[in-house]
DNA sequence: AAATGCTAATCC
DNA sequence: GGATTAGCATTT
């Protein structure tokens, strides 16, 4: 790696990153390289100690290195022939947790509170706000998808539901089916009994017939003739013979 | 080491 | 504010 090249890599990450233009960075810079052990201890003092490193930060700003905040840069950009590439620090669980704890009590986020949380943890306001504006996008897929499982379960227990409904319907329809079934047999068997009696044709068809209502055993009868008796409640149909 | 998940940061 | 990108970590 040639020295230009830390060099840009250094005005990349100071571009992109002011807070991690510090003490290391001359280090760097003078090509003691093999940065990542200084570069975790910086990241561990904003990891844990936040506001320490706010301050060492503040320091630096105040002892007039040119560290202004610009504005952040994208992605990976052509510059000339030059790919550049986006940092990227994960918050320290502290600083997640300051910040979960102040979503919690509201979602929004207000200017003061903003700056507030911002010094707490040593982050730029903007990056508090970017934070705020994704975790309301976190939670709110959350939420659709808890609205997505209910209505899920909701659905899948309506349809069992359903099934049962159509198996008893189909249930009933055959017993309805067989009762039916069960009553011209029976009604041609006394046809044709009568008939090869020579008798007299009875009141079986005509409305003649005498009507009893048994309505302690909760159902109603019709007498038929001297030994048949009629007899339908809302389960079956039954057909009571008895001898005399 | 490829796939996947999470999330900070960017763009519109 | 929503959609998207991309860096980093974890899982497979």
């Amino acid at each position: 790696m040639t020295g230009s090249k830390v060099d840009d890599q250094m005005e990349l990450i100071s571009h992109f990153y002011p807070q991690n233009l510090l003490p290391i960075s001359t280090r760097r810079r003078e090509g003691i390289m093999a940065s990542s052990k200084v570069d975790d201890q910086m990241e561990l003092i904003s990891h844990f100690y936040p506001h320490i490193y706010a301050q060492l930060a503040q320091e630096q700003v105040s002892l007039g290195e040119t560290v202004k905040p610009r504005r952040r840069r994208k992605k990976n950009k052509v510059e000339g022939s030059e790919v550049v590439m986006r940092k990227r620090k994960l918050l320290s669980e502290e600083q997640v947790n300051l910040l979960e704890q102040s979503f919690g009590d509201e979602h929004k986020l207000e200017m003061e509170r903003k700056a507030k949380l911002a010094s707490e943890l040593g982050l730029d306001p903007h990056q508090v706000a970017v934070w705020f504006q994704n975790r309301r996008a976190r939670w709110k897929n959350k939420k659709i998808e808890e609205e997505y499982s209910k209505l899920k379960t909701q659905h899948e227990t309506t349809i069992i539901e359903k099934y049962r409904l159509e198996t008893e319907v189909l249930k009933m329809k055959e017993q309805l089916c067989e009762a039916e079934m069960e009553i011209q047999k029976l009604l041609l068997e006394r046809k044709s009994d009568i008939s090869s009696n020579n008798s007299p044709i009875s009141s079986i068809f005509s409305m003649e017939q005498q009507h009893f209502d048994l309505g302690e055993f909760g159902m109603e009868g019709k007498l038929m003739d001297d030994n048949m008796f009629f007899v339908a409640d809302n389960q079956s149909t039954y057909i009571t013979l008895w001898d005399n």
